[in-house]
DNA sequence: TTAAAAACAGACCGTTTAGTCTCTTATGGG
DNA sequence: CCCATAAGAGACTAAACGGTCTGTTTTTAA
C-alpha cells in the first residue's frame, strides 16, 4: 500500500467518524482536516469536492459494519445462531469503540434520504442486500428442519432488520441501552417459538 | 389569536418541515426566509437564533405527530385495535400530505442524537412517553382477557415501536413502501396470535 | 542517484452563513 | 380615530464555508 493511498485511507477514516456523528452537512472541511492532520491542498488532491469525500466516508463505514455482521454471522451454524448473531451486532449502540456515532446504516439513511441520491442508493444496497441474507437464512433453517414452516421468512427477515435498527435509535436518543436489550429478548424469544430442534 | 403570533406559527411551520427534511444544520435561514415569506428582522424578532427555531420546530411537529396518533388510537376500544393503529399511522412512509420528509421522531432523533441536547431530550420525551403508553395498552388488553397473558407488554411495547421506525427508514431510503407494508403485517400476525377472541 | 511526477502545504478567493441594526410600516387598545 | 408600541423589512457585518492555486517537499521508478 503506497503511502499516498494510505493518506487518502486516513483521510476517509476520520471523515468518516465525524459525518456518522454530526451529519454531512453538519461536519465542515477544516473539521476533517484538524482530526486527520492534513493540509486543504492534500485533501482536495485525493477528492474532488466535499459529496466525493462523503461519498467515500458512507461507503466506508458500511461496508466495515456488514463486514464485521457477515463474518459474525458465517460463524454460526445453525439458522437462529446467525440471526441471533445479527441482533446483538449492535447490542449495545452506545459503545463507539467499533464505529463512533451509531449505526451507519441509520444515519446515513437519514441523512441523504432527501438531500444525496448517490448515497442514499449506497444505503438502499446496503439495505437489500441485508434483507435478502436473512431472508435466506430463514429459509435455509426451515430447509434444514430447524425451524418451523409457518415461518414467514420475507416478514420474519424486515421485522428483524428494522427492530435493529428502530431500537438502535431509541436507546442513542434515550441515552440508554435498555430499549436494545430489551428488543434483542424479544426477538430471542420469537425466534425460539420457531424453533424445532 | 393575533397577528404576530399567527406569524410566528407559520414560521414554525414552514421551517418544521425544512428542518425534518434536511437537518438542521442542512438547512439556512436564507432558505426559512424564502419559505416562509418574511424577512430577516421579522424571524430574529420572533426567534432569538437558529437554534431556538430549530428546537420550536421539532416541538411542533412532534406534537403534531403525537397528537394524531393518540387521536386514532383512543377511536379504538380494542387493545388490538388500538396497536394495530399504531402500527398503521405511518403506513405509507412516501406520503408525504400530513408531515413532509418521514417521522420526526427518527429523523429529529438521528439529527440530535450527538449535536443537540435540548432536542435529544425532547425526542426522548416523546419515546419514553410513547412506550409509556404502548406498555399501557397491552396491560389492559391483558386485564380485559383480550390478549394472552403470556404476552409481555414492555417487550411487545419496544418491539413494536422499533420496528414502525425502523420499517420507516427502510421504505424511505428504498424509496418503496414494501418494507412498511411488510412490517404491518408480521406485527398484525403476531398480534393475533396473542389474541384470545 | 536522479529527475519526473505525485503528494502536500497553506495562503487566498468568492460565496454563504448566522446574526445585528436601523428605519419603516402596521397593529390594536383607548 | 389616534398614536404608542410592536412587528416587519432589508442593508449590513464578521466569520465560516467549500474550493482553488501556486509553491514546496516527498515519493518512486528508472
Amino acid at each position: 500500500m503506497k503511502k499516498s493511498e494510505r493518506t487518502k485511507q486516513f483521510i476517509i477514516e476520520q471523515a468518516a467518524d465525524l459525518f456518522n456523528e454530526k451529519g454531512i452537512a453538519g461536519t465542515s472541511i477544516d473539521e476533517i482536516l484538524q482530526a486527520s492532520k492534513v493540509a486543504k491542498g492534500c485533501l482536495y488532491g485525493h477528492f474532488q469536492s466535499k459529496d466525493e469525500l462523503a461519498y467515500a466516508s458512507a461507503e466506508f463505514l458500511l461496508d466495515k459494519l456488514t463486514t464485521h455482521r457477515n463474518r459474525l454471522i458465517q460463524e454460526q451454524k445453525t439458522a437462529i445462531g446467525k440471526l441471533t448473531a445479527f441482533a446483538e451486532v449492535n447490542a449495545n449502540p452506545l459503545d463507539s469503540s467499533f464505529i463512533h456515532g451509531g449505526c451507519p446504516i441509520l444515519n446515513f439513511a437519514v441523512d441523504a434520504d432527501d438531500t444525496n441520491p448517490a448515497i442514499r442508493e449506497k444505503v438502499q444496497s446496503v439495505v437489500s442486500q441485508t434483507i435478502k441474507m436473512l431472508t435466506g437464512i430463514v429459509k435455509e433453517g426451515v430447509k434444514a428442519g430447524e425451524l418451523s414452516p409457518s415461518i414467514n421468512a420475507d416478514e420474519m427477515a424486515v421485522k428483524m432488520f428494522a427492530t435493529v435498527e428502530g431500537a438502535t435509535m431509541m436507546s442513542r436518543v434515550t441515552g440508554s441501552p435498555l430499549p436494545m436489550k430489551t428488543a434483542v429478548k424479544a426477538m430471542k424469544k420469537e425466534l425460539a417459538s420457531y424453533s424445532l430442534i
